[in-house]
DNA sequence: ACCTGAACACCGTTCAAGT
DNA sequence: ACCTGAACACCGTTCAAGT
């Protein structure tokens, strides 16, 4: 797919080749074991190749964790709606997009979340992910202001909100939280409990 | 530690030995890679010993992973509370236990929710993990008879319960909900959020 | 400056052979 | 019935050598 036919000695544009290639084989196959020689060889290159653009694999990975938080972040914000009356009708959707993405693209979701050694390393895995709590955070600031959600500690409430859709997420992905087990759509269900929690109580409850 | 000094031909109950010394090991390092031929090694055996008690790799982790989700049953149901007034006084012992497990043993708890292979094998790996939503589902159910939980259904509580410390538990053992980072006290301020949404509004809210 | 091929130290898994 | 040792096909990583 991404080597020409007469493909010369150096690539051009190897480093984006292997992103884009490890990319497309996270899509494709939900367990996939992650392996830097397959990722190689796809691309068409020796498997040593790799080495003279990432230091190492966990190199690799943490640049892949990056692209997946930055692309989660830009799928909350897209599904952001434009106006809301209820914090029901603004966070139902961006929820959505949220598992959605996760189980969408499951390894790679995962490999977000397990990229220990990226995190080590000091990169900027860590803030690439927290803007993904900043969005929650705006989302409940607003919501605060407009006067439809309870005067709390604001990042307590963000904590609850990224804990329980990253939290179902994961579970859905694991193949825990499906309707069969669980009871029908656990989404839904589980968002208006949460909802329920961060809302001002309004007379008809 | 196990191996005997004059340890015989036959180990006698290698099974239970090499299930003992991965726990040992899934304790000692967090982020230890599995290794089974490591695992065979402290164990005092050669490498192919342990395919005489296991079929491959996949069964000795849903193994592990079984017994993780047992003991984080013992673990909450030991942290339930004889009586409490409030629905807070219920679940805070028990979402603090739920948590604990998984910081204190977090390459046990990682293991548990990443066998995609046991899960696939059709052991009984889900059945324990969903052993973990029925002690949620009890709770929830004798709030709801005590009148102190709002009258939903209780399935999607439970949904709810489970999502959000279960997600609080990953993301602390990823270093991405302490408080230094997201406010303090993450769990607490996270947990009257969800309690606020589970039970019956009081007049003084 | 970028890529390859051989090499090294590891894995998981199998299988004939040992006790 | 249970365990070992050699063997096979794989990894990640390194490094001299090629273009």
């Amino acid at each position: 797919m991404q080597d020409t036919p007469n493909r010369p000695y150096h690539h051009g544009d190897l480093r984006r080749a292997i992103i884009e290639t490890a990319l497309e084989m996270l899509r494709a196959e939900a367990n996939w074991q992650f392996t830097l020689r397959e990722v190689a060889r796809r691309a068409g290159v020796s498997h040593a190749a790799p080495y003279k653009h990432f230091p190492d694999k966990a190199a690799l990975l943490a640049e892949l964790a990056m692209i997946g938080f930055d692309r989660l972040r830009e799928a909350l914000m897209k599904a952001k709606p434009e106006a809301s009356r209820s914090l029901l009708e603004e966070i139902t959707p961006i929820a959505r997009a949220y598992v959605a993405f996760g189980t969408d693209n499951p390894a790679l979701y995962r490999l977000m979340f397990s990229a220990e050694e990226g995190r080590a390393v000091g990169m900027h895995l860590n803030e690439r992910a927290l803007a993904v709590f900043e969005v929650v955070l705006e989302m409940l600031g607003s919501g605060q202001a407009a006067g439809n959600i309870r005067k709390r500690p604001i990042r307590g409430q963000a904590a609850a909100v990224w804990s329980l859709i990253h939290g179902m997420t994961m579970l859905a992905i694991d193949g825990l939280l499906v309707p069969e087990k669980v009871g029908s759509a656990p989404l839904d269900a589980a968002l208006s409990t949460l909802v329920e929690g961060l809302e001002i109580p309004q007379p008809n409850t």
